[in-house]
DNA sequence: TTGATTGTTGGTAAATGGGCCAATAGGTCA
DNA sequence: TGACCTATTGGCCCATTTACCAACAATCAA
């Protein structure tokens, strides 16, 4: 068993993926280092918004940023992140295989 | 890229596990399942509080429940979501790395 | 320097999350 | 049946999150 100090640490960093928008920021930068404008370009949010999604996954180590001319690119640092998704569609997969289950039962 | 609402439902099964009390209770259902009382008995919190977080848990998909003479068992469902442990120990240790680069330059 | 463009920060309101207590539901067992 | 035990639900309060707008800082061009 972990500790419970051990747990609030994995936990703020599960806490910085948990958020629709901060999801499909890390899928588009499995692609590759993207400029601000362009991640902001993704959604139909105010600006300081998507900096501020950006600001959560800075913190937690996530990705980082860096000038580059008038833009400020960010970059993933951690690209095993991706592989976890893996194991959350498991789970999407293993709730339709119940839902079926209920279905066949009524 | 995945849809919003891909992203949406990924992470709401995120959201479940972003939360140290959650996370531990994953990590004692890993050695298989595991009667209510045993689990309240990790924490000094309210059973209406352990009972919730379970209940978030189930209703992702996460953990099953069943009854079993006078107690409720609790099983883990996706084992897989321990994998992931080990992306978000990847995270911990890049940050790790990096704060001590920090502590040089200083 | 001035003006335009780009991204961050501060403030605030609404929504969500997490804790406890009290009440309830659903079993078990004499 | 009635008393008891176990877990869940409802209600409430406080803290956090997330969105917007507005103001600010920082950079590039003229």
């Amino acid at each position: 068993m972990i500790t419970f100090e051990e747990a609030v640490i994995r936990s703020n960093i599960i806490k910085a993926m948990a958020h629709p928008v901060r999801l499909l920021i890390i899928e588009y930068l499995k692609e590759g280092p993207q400029a601000f404008s362009e991640i902001f370009g993704l959604f139909d949010l105010d600006k300081s918004t998507v900096s501020k999604h950006l600001h959560v996954l800075k913190e937690t180590g996530i990705v980082t940023s860096r000038k580059s001319g008038a833009d400020m690119v960010y970059t993933l640092e951690v690209p095993c992140v991706t592989d976890f998704f893996g194991c959350v569609t498991a789970v999407i997969e293993n709730n339709v295989r119940r839902q079926q289950v209920c279905l066949c039962k009524r």
